[in-house]
DNA sequence: AAATCTAGCGAAAACGATGTAGTAAATATA
DNA sequence: TATATTTACTACATCGTTTTCGCTAGATTT
């Protein structure tokens, strides 16, 4: 409780403020009877140096932020907690901070961390930023940033992403392969590489397969849950509807299944389901649902090694870099052919 | 980029630091003209102020803790959602620890904190912690603490918590009125507060409607997904095995659909299932879950609301207090009556 | 006219740790 | 023996703010 400091040992001590310090940093400048003395009454004490005292000193403040949209997302988790283990190991620690996909939000979270308040930045953009000022001024102020899953092209720096396009082309055409003839796309946010990206493997996929592409089947959502529902069900319901459904991400898949349910459409049977997701509860669900797993732990870990590697150098400009690790597909229920 | 401090924006003022401090913080010693000219040019040559100058001046760093067994947990992730909703409101940053469930990494973290990082400290203690100097250490320390969900009833202050007992006393009874006869409890720890009131519950419900208790229908789970599995496979695929499960947190439950699964356990109609859980595909499950749901969002946001009114008052001592937030049970697939 | 007050500003001391430069004594070198 | 070097330590400036305490005109009171 007494918060001793560098000033209270060197008193009790009766020697300067800066042999007491050099002593706990085991400088070569002390003699091993005093550093053994030194270390000794700090233990005593419970000394435990004043953090923000070192920060403003050294300009580092061994503390990273992790920016992203949401945190109710699995994907985002894994992510955080990839990174978290990292931060661990480096003894760095991490704030956290959601946009809710709010690019004002994200745009006044950046502006805070302009200051210095972090040493560097983890972030997924949110889905509607298309102006990148204020991630340029991060990186104009010398805070580096490492971008993960929902990246930002324009900057350069690192950015560390699954395969999108391989995947995207790969589930489409696995939908064929299940029997599926009219596919429909759920997008995202037009705004985001990693939408764009799958869909463009969507897009190869048909064509690769002569199956013409039909722009009423490319569903563009949003973060509102209720517009989602609406769109799914006057596609699914309609006359002109799909018999299969590559959601882009998971929340989507999700609300399919919920609008199956409720108008009783029938998945695989009446309708095959795949998407991109990180859900536990993927082998479980009714169906259950093929997936293309993101390595979200990896790629958090990735993200998070870059950062604190440049870190360390001191180096505050990331050159640009593209790391790309594989997701995986695993079949289940939700596409099976049988069901027909 | 150029890192503007209040002696650059001084100097180009030709004013004292003082003066511009002041200026900036809207004191009354300051005219109006001097205060608009201040502003006009910190604004121009993007002047913002560095935290930590200011947490060392005035040994409050508006950042708080969030400490944690795990992240992959929807109840802890809806619960920082929740607190990080009122922090932004009152400008406070997040810092995120995860202890894995680990006493000792909880101990190191805690440790970390000691020194005046943070101004607070919203906590769920790990299941195996037992003893609790560390977490005194930090009150001592002059760190309010407000603890959420996994509670610590030695500790003195604030803590947030559902309604545990009457919880587990109604989801007992739901089986029963079910159907069920014989009804295992899956318990995370007995360490834990949550999950004692928990089965104090389940307990209660099976005297009153004179159900023999059966000691070898408590298992002890632990954060060991595989030896769960098997224990939770020896429970049900025995001759001696219950007709209903009540898991104490969502993972059980999960656990006990997995196992079902490769098993062929039909639930509800060889066992029905019933589980604390914050999961959003509970309904999308095969069958769907019968859960009690915490209102976690709510439980994050009054820690947090609790947190920020003492610290604002400048009161590291935070009264004893319990709050309870109700429980809601939501009836699905997973206790139909029907199916037996 | 002298005393008091007030508005508006500046100088300087914190906050706690770090590192540079300096110093005295002890040892090594010539 | 005189000089150079090493050893072990201390004094002090520094990081960027905040805040207390002065100080000086001019305004107001007596």
């Amino acid at each position: 409780m007494s918060k001793v400091n560098l000033k209270d040992l060197a008193k009790a001590l009766n020697i300067s403020v800066s042999t007491v310090s050099k002593a706990l940093r085991d400088s070569y400048e002390i003699g091993d009877e005093t550093k053994k003395k030194v270390i000794a009454k700090a233990q005593l004490m419970g000394y435990s140096p004043n953090p923000y005292a070192g920060f403003l000193r050294n300009q580092k403040s061994k503390t990273i932020a992790i920016v992203l949209p949401e945190l109710t997302n699995n994907y985002f988790i894994q992510a955080i907690s990839g990174a978290e283990a990292i931060a661990h190991e480096n003894g760095y620690h991490i704030l956290i901070y959601t946009t809710n996909d709010d690019k004002e939000k994200e745009r006044s979270i950046l502006n805070h961390l302009l200051n210095g308040r972090v040493d560097g930045v983890l972030m997924s953009v949110s889905s509607n930023t298309s102006q990148y000022e204020h991630i340029n001024a991060l990186i104009q102020a010398g805070i580096p940033i490492v971008f993960f899953d929902r990246i930002c092209h324009e900057i350069e720096t690192a950015k560390i992403t699954t395969n999108d396009f391989a995947s995207g082309f790969l589930a489409t055409e696995h939908l064929i392969h299940s029997g599926c003839k009219k596919i429909a796309y759920l997008s995202i946010s037009e705004h985001l590489s990693i939408d764009h990206k799958r869909k463009q493997g969507y897009l190869e996929a048909l064509n690769k397969h002569d199956i013409t592409i039909d722009p009423l089947f490319v569903i563009q959502c949003s973060t509102d849950e209720k517009s989602n529902i609406q769109k799914i069900k006057k596609l699914l319901i309609g006359t002109h509807k799909p018999d299969g459904i590559f959601a882009s991400v998971e929340r989507l898949a999700l609300t399919t299944y919920q609008v199956c349910k409720t108008h009783k459409i029938v998945i695989p049977k009446d309708l095959k389901v795949i998407s991109f997701s990180n859900l536990r509860t993927a082998d479980l669900l009714n169906p259950s649902l093929t997936t293309i797993t993101q390595p979200a732990f990896e790629i958090g870990n990735e993200a998070a090694k870059i950062l604190f590697k440049h870190l360390a150098k001191r180096k505050s400009i990331i050159p640009n870099e593209n790391i790309v690790i594989n997701s995986q597909i695993t079949i289940r229920g939700s596409t099976n052919p049988k069901y027909f």
